[in-house]
RNA sequence: GGGCCCGUAGCUCAGCUUGGUUAGAGCGCACGCCUGAUAAGCGUGAGGUCGGUGGUUCAAAUCCACCCGGGCCCA
């Protein structure tokens, strides 16, 4: 047989097996190899297919990819389920900007059914560029059995896990503080909020609350930028530790123009004039009396604001808002948030309208009634005029501002410059307010999520320890709710009579029972769902249970994917069992706190238990300067630009090798080409050499006639050693998901060992020139040699580059890699052997050192080498051939340290010396080095030696000492961690002209390729130059012969063919030489 | 503003957990070798205030603190 040529180009080999895999299947007939084998736990994180895919999503696919066939080739069965991730608002913008519409008011005047269609029609716009990517990046995921989050099935799932938070008491109704845009009728993302802070000017008023039963009658003066927050107040917060005053307007002080603009700051605009009666009594932070009042006053009074606490005060809207019984309404606070940047050091709180205020009011249990509707307007019971105004309208503003006056509550107001957001779509003021909101109370498991999370193996370990374990050490209740269109419905009715009647579903079929039958096909989505209602099943309660309008947050979808892509438990109960929890699962760094956060808070909250035990993250792909890439820099990079040019394979190593997953890393196109020119073209080289020569000897694995590897030559030996060594590091490390270092190990395994020593110092083994037996056998161990650590290399390389290595998996045995098992070490590891090698290539490097320093080319042998190597190993004859062959010498000596060309050099060993003498450590140091040669050489020779030291002596033994040799004397030497050679350049007559006759071989190899010979054409060969050359010629006429195949070599004697002469010079003497093919 | 990560040669990265005095690799660059893997292969060399400052220590790229620059997530 012989072996298959390469396609021209690695995607061009891409392109072959991508076509083969689908002939053949496989995929699939990879899962059906390992049916019935232990299964290998895998979750697909889904992608929200209506973004593009980029490189950044390659990383973490290559990630996935690699685990799974890996597991798949140590006998898994790796059952790999693509995933959709549906919902959300990324989906709702892009239909809102295909339907060229904004906000959700002309959502609704579409009509939300229309708006969904939309939503879901786009769900899939890129689906064809996702898979078209994963499959050419060899990505293997079941496409045909996807889940995909908005279907009836999955939601039906996301429901039960609803309901069996509900069952376990975990689910509640809550508000949360949002930016929220009341024209649109949305909260707003915090990027959304960053697109839209506006400079305005607002008004902000300094008002004065009552306080009740004082005996001076005090006002407590606060401050606010958002009058419209005022009906709300429920609260006034104070700082304990700061220090406040309680003033008396001066007696004198007559209308509030009398004052008016004393101490009035440039740039906060004009003072409307500031209203209180001579003789008024203001309390205020004492530190900011002068900028706030306007007025002459007195101090009467000095107080803390722990003093303040508990004082109780008017509302300044009766009626707005009704205490429900809450004995802490309308009374001062302490709090932790109040600074003394602006406004008087007392903070108005209206619970609804800001975070902090919230924070407050959730803590003391304030009451939480909205004074603010949805679309921005005051409720009925706000008195004053201002029900059914929007908050923002100057008119409303106005009337605010009027009541407060009227009513004595008002002391100054004026304009006040500052940023504020605004929506970025529609540019309304946005408004803080408390929303409806359902939480799941993830609180009451945080210590067992910080347990369990404790438990997962993290890749990289400190994401688990810190950015995930610091998310769940501050861990707050999962708000559920969006009030958005397109997501899974909450499955909650709630009883428009008393809200505390509800019927959380978990199931369809609850919804059919109460709701009567059921359209078939159903879409669980609104506004199909918000349709269904019944009476309200409570004993005396008129009410209809109607379901609560808002959708559920997405990620609690992709969460809930373990079991929701199964239909669990209305179906695959055992397949759930089988699937749960994941063995492991990949993903960006992004994710911490989404996908990762929400699978594990689902399983914690539902079956107490991690969903997954190991995760590997990969960092963000930044551009070519360190920056993210974003559309709006348009730096992103188009992933198949690199697949094209380099391949997949390239591109997959690339990302595995360059640096470890969890690092973030800059994009470097060179880096691609460089893994495709250094491994794939190398390992392209060292197959195309392999099929050349077992094309030419006729060798082939299927009969490899070789001997046992026992008996084969040292190289064999020495590379199935390291092969079996490389096996192990290799497995090892993908177990512990160590992927970099596996990739680097193998790499290096390739470059410097395979091709860069094995294949070139064994390359004439491959060509039998003699035929005599022993030469062939030699040959046939070689190809079984090489043959094997190719395919093993293949089979090593299959989870990195599952391209290339079927390929070459399949050029070699003829069947494919994904359907082999990953390769196990055969327990031919020498290590002696492989020392033995080390020492030798390391004397290599020092010979060609010494050779390139001396200038003295390799085709020149020279007659002696010495060595030495540390701790006086001597490689063995085999071996030290190879040394003798690659450097090109006649001999190698080894020498001991006490011979004349070295001399012995005694460096201090601090890691000993150090813990031993301490602050002495650096004279000790001085004292090793001058040490006598007398005394380095009995270290040398492993005996304890003496040293004077100033307070008398002490004993320094070998291990507290390195030793090396370095050079003396006219020897070339060159050394190196205890590693010396020395070239002798000695060059004798018949090194001479041995060097000449490789001279001569080398000039007519190159006319050989000139001429266009094969390389087994047999040639005539003349040569005639000086009487060196010639005679050099003549004497090593047989090697010359030998290594260019001439028939007849003829030197200064005229042979009987033409030929042209060519010119040629060695060594600055003119040399002709004319070859012909020989018949 | 908070948490986490990164900063080492022109570029991309090791080394840092466990401190040891000579900080490594590849690419690129310069020079050279080889010519039966040839639109290949091999080598030698130059190149570094280890982001900055301070501290701990006999000894700091490594440990600690602060700062600067970049990234991710959150507010």
């Amino acid at each position: 047989m012989s072996y298959p040529e390469l396609p021209p180009s690695h995607p061009a080999l891409e392109e072959s097996i991508l076509r083969v895999w689908e002939e053949e299947d496989t995929f699939h007939e990879s899962l059906r190899a390992r049916e019935g084998r232990p299964e290998f736990v895998f979750y697909e994180g889904p992608p929200t297919a209506n973004g593009r895919p980029g490189v950044h999503h390659i990383i973490s696919r290559a990630i996935k990819d690699l685990v799974a066939r890996y597991r798949t080739m140590t006998g898994h069965h790796v059952t790999r389920i693509a995933g959709w991730d549906t919902h959300g608002l990324p989906v709702e913008l892009e239909a809102e900007r295909q339907l060229g519409i904004s906000g959700k008011a002309q959502i609704e005047e579409l009509g939300i059914a229309e708006f969904n269609r939309v939503c879901r029609d786009g769900i899939f716009t890129y689906k064809d560029d996702w898979e078209r990517l994963s499959q050419r990046i060899g990505y293997w995921l079941d496409y045909d059995d996807a889940y995909v989050t908005c279907t009836p099935d999955y939601v039906e799932s996301v429901w039960w896990a609803i309901a069996e938070i509900e069952r376990k008491g975990l689910l509640y109704r809550g508000y949360k503080v949002v930016p929220y845009c009341s024209r649109c009728g949305t909260g707003l993302s915090s990027h959304e909020v960053a697109m839209g802070w506006a400079d305005v000017v607002d008004t902000s008023v300094f008002v004065k609350f009552h306080l009740v039963d004082d005996p001076d009658g005090a006002r407590v003066l606060s401050w606010t930028t958002t009058p419209w927050t005022l009906p709300g107040n429920v609260a006034l917060a104070v700082g304990e530790e700061i220090r406040y005053v309680k003033v008396r307007i001066a007696p004198e002080a007559g209308s509030a123009a009398a004052a008016g603009g004393a101490g009035a700051a440039e740039g906060t605009g004009a003072t409307e004039g500031a209203a209180a009666r001579p003789g008024e009594v203001l309390i205020l932070a004492r530190s900011l009396m002068e900028r706030t009042l306007r007025h002459e006053v007195e101090v009467l009074e000095e107080m803390s604001g722990r003093e303040l606490v508990g004082r109780r005060y008017e509302p300044l809207f009766p009626g707005a808002v009704d205490a429900h019984g809450a004995q802490n309404a309308w009374t001062i606070l302490p709090a932790d948030f109040v600074t003394m940047d602006e406004g008087t050091g007392v903070v108005h709180t209206a619970v609804m309208y800001g975070e902090d205020d919230f924070r407050l009011g959730a803590e003391t249990g304030l009451p939480m009634q909205h004074t603010v509707d949805g679309e921005g307007r005051f409720v009925a019971r706000v008195p004053g005029g201002l029900a059914g105004g929007y908050v923002k309208d100057p008119d409303v503003e106005r009337r605010i501002l009027e009541w407060l006056s009227d009513h004595d509550l008002l002391y100054r107001s004026e304009r006040y410059p500052h940023s504020y957001p605004h929506c970025w779509r529609c540019d309304s003021a946005l408004l803080y307010m408390a929303r409806d909101a359902w939480y799941a109370r993830t609180t009451a498991v945080k210590d067992r999520l910080i347990e369990l999370n404790a438990a997962i193996d993290w890749h990289p370990p400190e994401i688990g320890s810190g950015r995930m374990g610091e998310w769940l050490a501050n861990n707050v209740d999962w708000s559920l709710s969006r009030d958005r269109y397109w997501g899974t419905p909450l499955p909650i009715w709630v009883c428009d009579g008393d809200e505390e009647h509800r019927a959380v579903l978990g199931s369809f079929a609850e919804l059919a029972e109460r709701a009567g039958p059921l359209p078939e096909p159903l879409d669980p989505h609104r506004p199909a769902m918000d349709a269904f209602e019944w009476a309200c099943p409570e004993a005396g309660c008129e009410g209809r249970m109607r379901r609560v309008p808002q959708v559920l947050d997405a990620w609690f979808d992709s969460g809930s994917m373990p079991y929701a892509q199964w239909h669990f438990p209305f179906e695959n109960e055992e397949a759930f069992r089988i699937h749960f929890p994941a063995h492991f699962i990949a993903e960006g760094l992004d994710q911490t706190r989404g996908w990762f956060y929400s699978l594990l808070a689902l399983s914690t909250l539902l079956f107490d238990e991690a969903s997954y035990r190991a995760v590997v993250v990969n960092g963000m792909i930044l551009d070519q300067d360190g920056q993210k890439m974003s559309k709006s820099r348009g730096n992103v990079v188009d992933p198949w630009d690199a697949i094209g040019r380099h391949g997949a394979d390239a591109l997959r190593f690339y990302l595995m090798s360059v640096s470890s997953p969890g690092l973030p890393k800059r994009w470097d196109p060179d880096g691609i080409g460089e893994v495709e020119r250094k491994l794939f073209d190398t390992l392209r080289n060292t197959y195309r050499f392999f099929a050349l020569y077992a094309g030419l000897e006729d060798w082939t694995h299927e009969d490899p006639g070789s001997r046992p590897v026992s008996e084969r030559s040292v190289m064999d030996r020495w590379l199935l050693s390291r092969l079996d060594t490389l096996t192990a590091e290799v497995r090892e490390e993908l177990e512990r998901y160590e992927l970099t270092r596996a990739a680097r190990r193998l790499s290096a395994f390739v470059l410097d060992e395979l091709s860069n020593w094995y294949v070139r110092r064994s390359r004439d083994r491959f060509w039998a020139t003699q035929p005599d037996e022993e030469t062939k056998q030699v040959a046939r161990d070689a190809f079984a040699t090489l043959h094997e650590a190719l395919a093993a290399v293949a089979a090593l390389l299959a989870p990195f580059a599952p391209f290339f290595s079927d390929w070459l998996y399949r050029a070699l045995l003829g069947e494919s890699v994904h359907l082999a098992d990953y390769p196990v070490p055969a327990g031919r590891v020498d290590e002696p052997l492989e020392q033995e090698m080390e020492d030798v290539r390391e004397l290599a490097v020092l010979g060609r050192a010494a050779r390139e320093e001396e200038s003295l080319r390799v085709r020149q042998p020279l007659g002696l080498l010495q060595a030495v190597v540390p701790s006086g190993r001597r490689p063995s004859n085999p071996v030290l051939s190879l040394l003798s062959e690659e450097l090109n010498v006649k001999k190698v000596e080894f020498l001991s340290g006490s011979d004349d060309i070295v001399r012995l050099v005694v460096k201090p060993n601090f890691g000993r010396l150090g813990p031993r003498f301490g602050p002495s450590t650096p004279e000790v140091a001085r004292r090793v080095q001058d040490l006598d040669p007398d005394r380095a050489r009995r270290l040398r020779a492993g005996e304890s030696i003496e040293l004077e030291l100033d307070g008398g002596s002490v004993a320094i033994a070998p291990d507290e000492v390195a030793i090396t040799e370095v050079a003396s004397g006219e020897l070339v030497v060159k050394t190196d961690g205890g590693y010396l050679v020395a070239l002798d350049r000695t060059l004798t007559p018949e090194l001479r002209a041995e060097g000449i006759a490789r001279e001569i071989v080398n000039r007519v190899q190159r006319l050989r390729r000139d001429a266009g010979l094969q390389v087994s054409d047999r040639i005539r060969l003349e040569v005639r130059g000086t009487a060196d050359v010639e005679s050099a010629a003549r004497v090593h006429r047989g090697y010359i012969a030998g290594e260019t195949l001439a028939v007849e070599v003829r030197a200064g004697e005229e042979g009987d063919w033409d030929g042209e002469w060519q010119e040629s010079e060695i060594d600055g003497d003119r040399v002709r030489i004319r070859l012909i093919r020989a018949r």
